[in-house]
DNA sequence: GCCGTTTTCGGCCCGACTGTTTTCAGTCG
């Protein structure tokens, strides 16, 4: 079976688990999450990388003994290193980790003072009120463990963006009516514009925290509160959806929305860069020593550290910030550069409107032209268009063009692909 | 284990919240 970046990957987070409950080095643990990490965010498959005969130690994390690992499981499919491990621990140790409030620290003493490796040991533990009694646990936590196997608590869900944004409108709309509030943005993923988001991060600058942290919690749609402080609460919502709020005051703005918004990677990698130059960055400025440079914008923030302003967009540390520094980002495209959309169905088939709606739409987003391109004839589910339909719709498309509604309309249609890789095309085109 | 415009040793991103403590460790993002 082909190895690709993501099995390495996966083998060298599992080594760093496993390592971490041991206890090990935390610095050496960080070098096999870091390598994990690039991997994943190569863009380029390894075999590739390797197979045109790159260095792959001159990647970001990967060393000497990394890139050997690389090689060994690439070649082998196994990685001795990890096997060893799993011979001192239980294979499963490491799902108990994805539980939430269960570290290394807790699962190193659930297996080492009661043997427990395994949900349904930590259930019947926490059951019977073992746990509790543990240094550094108690009954809260106890409780909270047992609530969590039950519950199968799945962090793993992720929304699509657009789904995301019916959440996170109306919200905001509620956290800018609450007393004291100035600014409320919605940072993390969704601001980076990622095709699917795991939670929402919501931004808010404010005076004193307390107060919008309360009006927060007490949000209709809010299910679940997992935490409430004085700066940042986190709850979620009926529909699932996790969403964390952060207050900061208003002068450290932009600094926490540039902190907020991500990504993690990106952000880890600015903040070496500061580091170098002698700074530190933080959630409510960049700072030399306890003298704060800057922070009100996101602006001022690449400034400081001599980098030019990134979009969202880009922040993911796949090469912007080597971009930025070459004065080689690239230009986004704007919803105003978009001129025309060459799909588009209509209630003949599976859309919902008819074709001078769907004409009056697109020019109210600023296209200059549209292609209609409803279903052929095989798709009977969506009703598609036979010859005589097609011909139809063609000779309304015309007397549209012909009655000049200030936007041009293509012809067009989807066509479906036969079991003989022949086209479903209409018998006349 | 990785890394270097303070290079081959001595560092390694940073802060908030919770629960268990009695000043802080563990977890999380």
């Amino acid at each position: 079976m082909p190895v690709h970046n993501e099995d390495i990957a996966s083998v060298f987070d599992e080594i760093a688990d496993l390592l971490e409950i041991e206890g090990d080095n935390p610095f050496r643990i960080r070098a096999y999450r870091n390598g994990a990490r690039t991997l994943r965010e190569l863009g380029s498959d390894i075999n590739v990388l390797i197979e045109r005969g790159e260095d792959i130690t001159r990647l970001s994390g990967i060393g000497k003994n990394l890139a050997g690992k690389i090689h060994e499981v690439l070649e082998t499919g196994h990685c001795q290193a990890l096997d060893k491990l799993r011979k001192t621990l239980p294979a499963d140790l490491t799902e108990l980790l994805k539980l939430p409030g269960l570290g290394p620290k807790r699962v190193h003493a659930l297996y080492h003072e009661l043997d427990i490796h395994n949900h349904e040991q930590l259930e019947r533990a926490a059951r019977d009120g073992s746990i509790q009694h543990l240094p550094g646990f108690g009954a809260k936590t106890e409780a909270r463990i047992l609530q969590a196997i039950q519950a199968h608590a799945d962090t793993s869900q992720r929304f699509k963006l657009v789904v995301a944004g019916r959440y996170a409108e109306p919200l905001v709309a509620y956290l800018r009516t609450a007393k004291g509030v100035k600014e409320v943005q919605v940072a993390g993923s969704y601001r980076r514009a990622r095709e699917t988001v795991g939670d929402l991060d919501i931004l808010v600058t404010a005076r004193n925290g307390r107060p919008v942290i309360e009006y927060f919690v007490a949000y209709d749609e809010v299910g679940t509160v997992l935490s409430r402080g004085t700066t940042r609460a986190a709850v979620i919502l009926h529909s699932g959806l996790q969403v964390d709020l952060r207050v900061v005051p208003e002068e450290s703005y932009g600094a926490a929305l540039y902190y907020f918004t991500g990504s993690r990677s990106h952000n880890i990698a600015v903040r070496r860069i500061a580091r170098k130059r002698g700074l530190k960055i933080n959630e409510y400025g960049v700072f030399r020593g306890n003298k704060r440079i800057a922070g009100k914008s996101e602006e001022d923030m690449f400034r400081s550290v001599g980098l030019p302003y990134i979009p969202p967009e880009l922040r993911e540390n796949r090469g912007e910030i080597e971009a930025a520094r070459a004065g080689l980002l690239p230009e986004l495209v704007q919803p105003g550069d978009l001129r025309g959309d060459l799909h588009a169905h209509t209630r003949a088939t599976d859309g919902h409107e008819s074709i001078a709606a769907m004409a009056e739409a697109a020019k109210a987003h600023g296209l200059e032209y549209l292609a209609i391109t409803d279903h052929s004839k095989r798709l009977t589910v969506a009703h598609g268009l036979d010859s005589k339909r097609v011909l139809s719709q063609i000779e309304s498309i015309e007397a549209f063009n012909a009655g000049g509604g200030g936007i041009t309309l293509l012809k067009g249609i989807e066509v479906d692909i036969l079991e003989d890789g022949s086209l479903d095309l209409p018998d006349e085109i």
